[in-house]
DNA sequence: CATGAATGAGATTTCATTCAT
DNA sequence: AATGAATGAAATCTCATTCAT
């Protein structure tokens, strides 16, 4: 959820392996996975056609790598949000995050690529794995929240809480612009202020 | 000698159509639209490769033709709900369909036909627009039974609605049988019921 | 040379027949050969696709057939020259009608069609002698002509003079309405007539 | 280890792209455009089909750049032609190299090219431009000539030869080693000399 | 005679991947 | 670590031809 990616990207050892992934993460969301070309990719980066597997196997590696890496960015911000102490300002930045965060170009990538493994032919079992694993340490940090909120159901209110979210994030990629941010905001928080 | 009949002919072309899109429908949204071959689809349909062109100029074209027929097919359920009169047997009707229906081989199919398009590179603006305004559909159906039952912001509510939903879905792909769907229909209905 | 198609077409058998030969003929020459399907002939000719094979035992057939007919036609134009006594008179006819005829329509195809056969992979034997044929009856006609008229070496300038004409055909193709009909004609006319 | 240097790479470039294009060469002119497989172009000129696909965008693009080829090398001509002094000399020559020049392979196909385009269904408007333009320049060259020898009508005498020797490359095509280069000759150089 | 749905071979084109340097 | 020419399998699409009626 927070795109700390310049620093991460930094820490990788090669300057070339970044500049492909950086390239491959803006081609793949833009225009798809099957749809763009390793040359393409290359081009963008500046950098050979050859090269690209020097640093990775194969294209479909190159996907798995990347969405790895966005699933750890997520989770770091995820993290972010379990360091602080009042539940309410946790949902509040949280909810806030995710739903202002949207229309970021690196968050509407790195979830449009999630979305995209989801409705890929034949994922990895490693992949789902992975998504798998993250959704629930979503879960489970809204669900700390929630039973510190003293809610009934915490875990039931976590998973309304992401559907909500992932939602709103679909129809955001559907009407762009026409998205009603601040009322989908208020709506939502709604839930967890009122009284 | 004789040649066959206009009805004859009409017969046989309708039966082959459908062969090909039953067919290419289970590939799709199994496989993915970019990762299913022609020759796949026509093997599975039980026809010659060649013969999917004489229905569908391209194989976006067959698509598209499939998209609109999902969302008919969905209109008719939204259309269904209008004519109940009791607006909380609306609501429960709609949400019970959508939630139990997610399981329904073929409304698995559609819904993810659906997500592919929202995932597609470059889908072509009428298909991009056939969506849209099945989604107006659906927020004004809602809209309408959320104002008879007097919420305070019928449009908003419906837009959370359709997002909770949808979220689901989300959810119910990635995690199949563990989807806890009677404890995600009593959260939802909980908020209309609720007194 | 002389377009009688009327005529010539209503003596074949079939009125289908007649029909497929008219649609090919316009469509072959505005289009090319390999071009164009046999699927948009009989459309334009309003018949069946599977019709044709009861006339034509293949594309290639209905091809040869169509150049056996515009030669025979072109036949028939020199004969006309041929029952005319006065040679200059003879030689102004033929010059006239091969040039201001160039813009015919019927004349146009004819002439691509036979275009076509010089540029047209491996053509057939046959083909090939019906075209050759062609040419020394048109070269035997100019030559009785140039013979009457007494001019040095008959052969050759009926050589000469069928060059002309099919040179101004090519000018005609490549700058259709710029082509100088008149003045291109007073300057062929002028080597028979100048005393 | 080190990878080859641009001027390797630009060598090898040339290189293949030269085979490709002669061996394209010599199938369209014997085969026609048509019915000439790229996958039979490539394995004439000992390359795989993929790589035509380096060097020209489609196959009619391939034609394109032959065709500038073949006309970049007819002008070449004419500017030498337009280099000698003497108007009898000048017309001397390029009779005599068309006419003789018409038996040279190289020739042949060059000629065989560019009728290919006169009959081409739907040329695209660079080329028919670029062969009208390469007409106009030969009709230049020869006026000049003939306005050099005070002819009465220099430019319809320069249509005039052009005509006569297309005309004749046609006759050629037709009858081949029939063809009396000689005599052909000497009737055409005959007005020009005719004292 | 006539129909047009169906076939399937073959054409063009794309692109992940390899490899010599 | 880097280059990019070359490969070739595979995908989309076209169309002459067949055939059941």
């Amino acid at each position: 959820m927070t795109p700390r990616t310049t620093e991460q990207f930094e820490q990788m050892r090669s300057e070339s392996k970044s500049k492909i992934m950086a390239a491959a993460l803006e081609l793949f969301t833009k225009q798809g996975f099957d749809t763009t070309p390793i040359s393409m990719i290359s081009k963008k980066a500046g950098v050979s056609t050859g090269l690209m597997y020097n640093y990775f196997s194969s294209k479909d590696q190159l996907l798995e790598e990347m969405i790895h890496e966005a699933l750890e960015m997520s989770k770091k911000g995820l993290a972010e949000i379990s360091e602080i102490d009042d539940p309410f300002v946790q949902i509040e930045r949280f909810v806030n995050k995710t739903i202002y965060g949207m229309r970021k170009r690196q968050t509407i990538f790195m979830s449009k690529l999630i979305l995209l493994i989801q409705v890929k032919p034949n994922p990895s079992p490693e992949m789902v794995l992975l998504l798998k694993e993250y959704n629930l340490n979503a879960y489970n940090t809204l669900e700390n929240i929630f039973e510190k909120m003293e809610l009934e159901n915490p875990e039931l209110e976590a998973r309304l809480l992401t559907a909500i979210l992932s939602g709103f994030r679909l129809q955001y990629f559907l009407f762009k612009n026409d998205f009603q941010f601040d009322e989908m905001y208020e709506l939502v928080m709604e839930r967890y202020t009122d009284i």
